[in-house]
DNA sequence: ATCAAAAGTTAAGAATTCCTTAAGAAATTC
DNA sequence: GAATTTCTTAAGGAATTCTTAACTTTTGAT
């Protein structure tokens, strides 16, 4: 997901872009509104924070701007708190808004929540939430995993993998892939988790782990779920 | 779809019938509940609906014969619009009531939302107000919860929990989802709100609240109410 | 064919994270 | 202002995750 943070101030600016960076977001700047328009041209942008006061375009005359063109979630970042600032900002076409000084974690939570409900609304119940591939099923709305019709428990990390494997199954995935996907993060020293989670993944879905049916391993490239 | 209307008033029964074919159903009618159980025997019928007050044998017995053997979808209709009964019809095996006088075009709205849930098809015209896994009842209408038949009092914030949890049985709800849709902002800060919610959830709707029937955690990813 | 290196598997325990629970403060309702 | 409801805090417990290290299989160079 790809985010376009809009700000004057340098130096917040890149404290957004590090906590946005930490939980996955690829982050672009720009520094007033101009810079914005053009960005918005040269990349895909899935969200925008933008902040009021600014040089050459303000925020507001931005958002504008944009909101001609696109339907992107905005958040709306003002250093005033009135509520008149707020009120005018969500008329403009902002689809929320934090009030400077703000809690890093607020605006994530935000963020989180527009990508949500705009993703949300793209795929409405149309997105499949059930993978099958022989007698093992993952339903993704339930988090429950069925080998032979019998309930599988596994742990949130396991689930993930699998999950991840089940969505394109057949389709082999490195380790590092797998952690990334998985962790949120590059894969620096993965030692051995990702088998060690293997392991436990086979121990619960296969019959015989030694010879799984399900959970392949491809010598010197990763793991894939078998298509069946 | 076939549709079984068991009322002893003929005028009633007739109305209801003129309307269910209006949209396309095939209705049979039955009189009273003995002639409810023949009809069954030699029609497939995919839904019932029952009036309370009848001769020989009254609504309330049939229901409890009918679920005996089978799990067709079942409409109560009470000429009282007393809680007692309402909770009486749904605690004996009903899947929701409609009390007379009744407004036609909401019977067929609850006829077609009960074929739903059990045929998986259509959009959603009418919620749904009735929603019940195993012995635990909430019924939206009357703001009403009840565990084997007793009515158990819920603070509105437990209630809105609960009833988003049983909407959808089964599916897993995140701690921020919770947070998001009960209190309609997102949820920031690592608080323990939610979870303090739950615990006296359970302890009000569970047998034992460290090893709940209904109210489940799935580690790692959130709470669910069980489809049972 | 044989052996060493590389890649994958497995088990066990330490470290960490997440959930539960109780108690009291703050806010709200009556 | 008393009662109820909601939120915060923090300790304790449970489940999960990660690391380590020994072991097995595959690969490929000799």
């Amino acid at each position: 997901m790809n985010i376009l943070v809009c700000d004057d101030d340098k130096e917040i600016a890149d404290a957004i872009k590090i906590y946005l960076e930490n939980e996955g977001y690829t982050v672009f700047k720009a520094a007033d509104g101009l810079e914005a328009i053009a960005q918005l041209d040269q990349h895909e942008i899935h969200l925008i924070i933008m902040d009021i006061m600014m040089p050459k375009m303000d925020g507001i005359k931005a958002t504008v701007k944009i909101r001609e063109e696109h339907q992107i979630p905005l958040i709306m970042l003002s250093a005033k708190s009135e509520d008149y600032d707020k009120i005018l900002g969500l008329n403009i076409g902002a689809d929320d808004y934090v009030t400077k000084p703000f809690n890093p974690l607020e605006l994530i939570a935000r963020v989180k929540s527009q990508l949500r409900r705009y993703t949300a609304l793209g795929s409405m119940e149309m997105k499949q939430h059930v993978y099958k591939t022989g007698e093992l099923i993952l339903d993704d709305e339930q988090k429950l995993i069925t080998v032979d019709g019998e309930p599988v428990h596994l742990t949130p990390v396991q689930y993930k993998i699998l999950r991840l494997l089940m969505m394109n199954t057949g389709r082999v995935y490195s380790i590092e892939d797998i952690y990334e996907k998985v962790w949120n993060e590059p894969s620096f020293n993965p030692e051995n988790t990702v088998a060690v989670h293997i392991r436990k993944i086979r121990e619960k879905i296969e019959i015989n782990p030694k010879e799984p049916k399900y959970l392949k391993v491809v010598w010197g490239v990763g793991y894939k779920v078998e298509k069946i």
